[in-house]
DNA sequence: CATCAAAATGGGAGCGCTCTCAGTAACTGG
DNA sequence: CCAGTTACTGAGAGCGCTCCCATTTTGATG
């Protein structure tokens, strides 16, 4: 351990380590110091259908990286059920084998995750949580929609439609009431039948674009990158040109946006670094130098491309 | 522990167990019995940029499903650079930290693949590790590869063009044996103009189908969806139509070929199966029942759509 | 009821570290 | 050269389990 010896003593020790190929025992050293070294990233189960979505890819990415700075190593619990979560999560969670824990994509109030900010286990939020107290962080998904709503309108766009998430997720909320905030500044609203819910992927966004398109939208802003790619496939199957009849605006700035016909314009987040930035602040906490750690809102950017 | 006691000592000490919220520690645990219920899956530093491919997504699904069937934990190592891998590897495979390991996407005797079957713990490969002794899970490359070919020529098509995976893969290598496999079942060989190599994403698809495009394919079999899918706009950007110009069958079964324009002919493979699986290799390895683990390889369906 | 085998139970001895503490060596200034 | 510091060093007590073994209890049998 790096206490304080003289150099040529450590020389004599190093020595004999590499020679043995001795490495310390993971196990009996968490028991000893009580630090494990081990962050979890938690999946819900009610997201783990959309698992595929690059938005996981990338966040895991992130975490990946931000365990590596802290030289942590990453566990990942995906949850299928929540059966699964009831079962599994106590017998992590109480076990030790965590020195913290990150939990995404949550609806507010989550039970899981209320359960888990009961115990004293360390953790930190991906998206709001709706607890008091848990530390999180986001990206600025309000300001976003606001840009998008605000692009619209100042394109000359009247009859501006909206493709939303699931409305118990915060990211769902959140878009949602930047996009009617955006659009308040221009004195308009965002009347009920222009105005369909998915669940962020493609073929969601397909059938709420078929919603939609009975009431002559010229415009569509779609939470998420998905549901905008399904959106512009409806609209091509009816006939109608993008941007030409209904311009689109997404949410996410994946690759797919780059070279879909026509490439999309988005709203990009800062996948990986919301990642990074959650281990970043676990470990602040697990630091424990009793600074109060705030939630921290990352800023989102639009990215014009020919879809709007 | 479920040691033999009687029923009712065991509802007094479960009593105890409830009234208390115990839960016995992990560290204490694997250090005593020298097992930590913890499996790595390895994701080599060359595919990380592919790593939003859902191929990995689900890969990871069916790692935590085997996983969960077992109940053990998973961790994810998830390398961006090799110097990463030399300098994490030792650190995490000697420390006893990990029951056992399971890694994918290798090259063929991948040096980190290597390293860790030179030690003593436990490991299945995803793909041919190309490494003896080593027991690994693979789709059948080749079958899928050589019923591609078989499917095209039958179907009158008679320049048929490849795009492959990289070389140094297994995947690529055995994609395009049983391609060429294939063809000369009807006696006819893959020219080397007519054969492009990309790195399994999409824009690759899209530039290696630019080559190909100079010599007139009739047909065109990709070794991913996504570069079959790259090169399907690549044709389209010509002014070409798919499959009126050429017909193109990617490899995968992803989603997005399910909504494509046209739907994607592809080779389907079980993907989560493989993850459990591997899984589950493992699961038996560890109990060591001496009974010799072979590879498994498993089977891969045509789904045909519109594209081919 | 005595005898024996089988089932149930309790009591340590580690597992391989970390952390504290006492003790010793080295260094400083007067 | 000596006291007063400060830097090093070694020893030992746990951390909370599992696993083995000795002992006690129970049940079956003659």
């Amino acid at each position: 351990n790096d206490s304080s010896v003289r150099p040529e003593v450590r020389a004599r020790v190093e020595a004999v380590i590499s020679q043995t190929g001795y490495a310390p025992n993971a196990a009996a050293r968490s028991l000893a110091s009580n630090r494990t070294g081990v962050i979890g990233l938690v999946i819900p189960s009610h997201v783990s259908n959309l698992f595929e979505d690059p938005y996981f890819a990338r966040l895991i990415q992130g975490v990946t990286l931000g365990a590596k700075q802290i030289s942590s190593t990453l566990t990942l619990f995906l949850f299928e059920s929540e059966e699964e979560e009831r079962e599994v999560s106590p017998r992590v969670v109480e076990s030790g084998f965590l020195d913290g824990v990150i939990v995404t994509a949550t609806r507010p109030g989550n039970s899981l995750m209320r359960k888990i900010a009961a115990t004293d286990l360390p953790m930190v939020a991906i998206g709001r949580p709706g607890i008091d107290g848990v530390p999180y962080v986001d990206v600025d998904n309000r300001a976003g929609a606001f840009q998008a709503a605000t692009f619209l309108r100042e394109h000359g766009y009247e009859r501006c439609g909206y493709i939303g998430g699931p409305l118990n997720t915060s990211t769902g909320e959140d878009r949602l009431a930047g996009f009617i905030d955006g659009l308040a500044e221009f004195n308009s609203a965002l009347p009920n039948d222009l105005r369909a819910l998915g669940d962020f992927s493609e073929p969601s966004g397909y059938d709420a674009m078929s919603e939609l398109l009975d009431h002559s939208p010229d415009a569509v802003f779609a939470a998420s990158d998905g549901m905008a790619l399904g959106a512009i496939r409806r609209i091509h199957d009816a006939g109608l040109s993008v941007p030409g009849d209904i311009a689109v605006i997404g949410f996410d700035g994946f690759t797919q946006g780059e070279t879909s016909e026509p490439p999309l314009t988005t709203l990009e987040q800062p996948v990986s670094a919301t990642g990074s930035k959650a281990v970043e602040m676990l470990h602040t906490i697990l630091g424990g130098r009793s600074t109060p750690v705030g939630p921290s809102v990352l800023p989102v950017r639009l990215i014009r491309r020919e879809s709007a």
